[in-house]
DNA sequence: ACCTGAACACCGTTCAAGT
DNA sequence: ACCTGAACACCGTTCAAGT
């Protein structure tokens, strides 16, 4: 995945920059927003060139002026999106309160990224990355750079904190997939009232006793059940010098 | 992954099936099993029904016979490659020493799955789940009941031993469909030798200096202590009573 | 400079027609 | 009973032509 973004528009030798270029205003940041929320808006399936075109006022070939396919317009509709945690008030690649902090608000920025786009999110969470070492749903280069960056300044070996990276990038994947998959089938396909209701649940009696188990909406307390428990895990592979003792506390 | 559409054939089988119902000796499970070995060998995205009419040596309107349509023709791939599940010899829906030993075998062999058909995986992961409380990947009614029977039976709650079956698809699923989409962009699509070798990695020195320690695999190593560090939070949950130690023993 | 019409190869799907 | 040819609506993509 690309992270530079200065690769995704190489409009070189500045143009007349007014108000008026092209009738449209066609542009590739204004393609790829259109394209997220088309995608938010209409499911993932419905995205189509001329589709897209047509929500931009334009006809579906004028894209290939500013893409150049429909694959790398998903490429860009995923680093657009996850490029959202720079705008995150609540995350920030510098400030932090040590690694703990960080982690967190790193966790729950992607969490909100996932919650706001659960259309889009099965594509952060599915498109081959770029390089081996690039994990979903982290796929952005200064990132991946920052969280290894704090991890070793917190005194975690070269290793670990390169583990801690897989670590969290497999909580992450597992967790908001998970989550958007489930949010995704209440809100379901529109499908004609199953005349086999659920499926036969008599078959499974246990399923059927823990089905109000199963349907209840926890998942926001399962990700900060799992994240702590993930940031205990962490935590052990701290130097014995001084670890902050992470059991029971509040956040 | 292949990317050019020549030679899309079966490696050993010969195009005419079994003894003679029906000339092509089709069939809705023959198809699906089809379907599995064309994308293990081809990449989901060479799936057509053309394609896979012409792997099984007819045209593609006639798979239209046994399977309802495209959509269709997934949902039984993800079905059929998780009921790989029931004919593992490793694996068994009521044998077993223990809850612990049940959800080691269970996840080894939902491993063993995701590795033998990673082109697959990504659709088990993401296919909108049938009904809110199927988690994927472990979609399989069956093997869900059999899992919370399981757990029930060892003295989980009804509330815990649905909250298992949460925690265990999301690291299930975390693991396993990072494992593959790593190993996916080890054997990637055959791309053009980048002019840029692996985008400009100067501006990332501690992702630079961490590069051997992201791109070893060990993932292997790094599944076995995530699900140690599972089943130990898990352990937590069971009654004071006897709880198993299982803090520090191999495997 | 930017967009569109027309064209091409391919797709999913239906259905009457063949065997 | 099972498969195919032909047809339809739609795709992604290219390119000459319009403005």
């Amino acid at each position: 995945m690309r992270d530079d973004p200065d690769d995704l528009h190489p409009r070189g030798a500045a143009p007349a920059g007014g108000p008026g270029q092209g009738r449209s205003g066609l542009d590739q940041p204004r393609i790829l927003a259109a394209a997220v929320r088309f995608i938010d808006e209409n499911g993932l399936r419905m995205l189509t060139m001329q589709r897209l075109g047509a929500y931009l006022g334009v006809e579906g070939m004028a894209l290939y002026r500013y893409v150049p396919g429909r694959e790398a317009l998903l490429d860009g509709v995923v680093d657009t999106v996850v490029d959202e945690l720079f705008s995150d008030p609540d995350v920030h690649l510098q400030a932090h309160a040590g690694w703990v902090d960080y982690l967190q608000r790193l966790a729950h920025g992607l969490r909100r990224i996932a919650l706001a786009h659960p259309e889009v999110f099965p594509l952060v969470a599915t498109r081959p990355p770029a390089a081996p070492w690039v994990r979903p749903p982290l796929r952005s280069l200064r990132w991946i750079e920052s969280l290894l960056q704090v991890m070793t300044d917190a005194g975690f070996s070269d290793e670990n904190a390169a583990a801690v990276y897989r670590a969290f990038s497999s909580f992450l994947l597992g967790s908001l997939l998970l989550e958007v998959s489930a949010r995704g089938v209440e809100t379901g396909p529109v499908e004609e009232p199953d005349v086999t209701p659920t499926e036969d649940l008599s078959r499974y009696p246990i399923l059927q006793r823990l089905e109000p188990h199963l349907s209840v909406d926890v998942a926001a307390e399962d990700f900060e059940e799992a994240l702590e428990a993930l940031l205990d895990r962490i935590a052990l592979l701290l130097p014995r010098r001084r670890r902050p003792s992470r059991l029971a506390e509040g956040n």
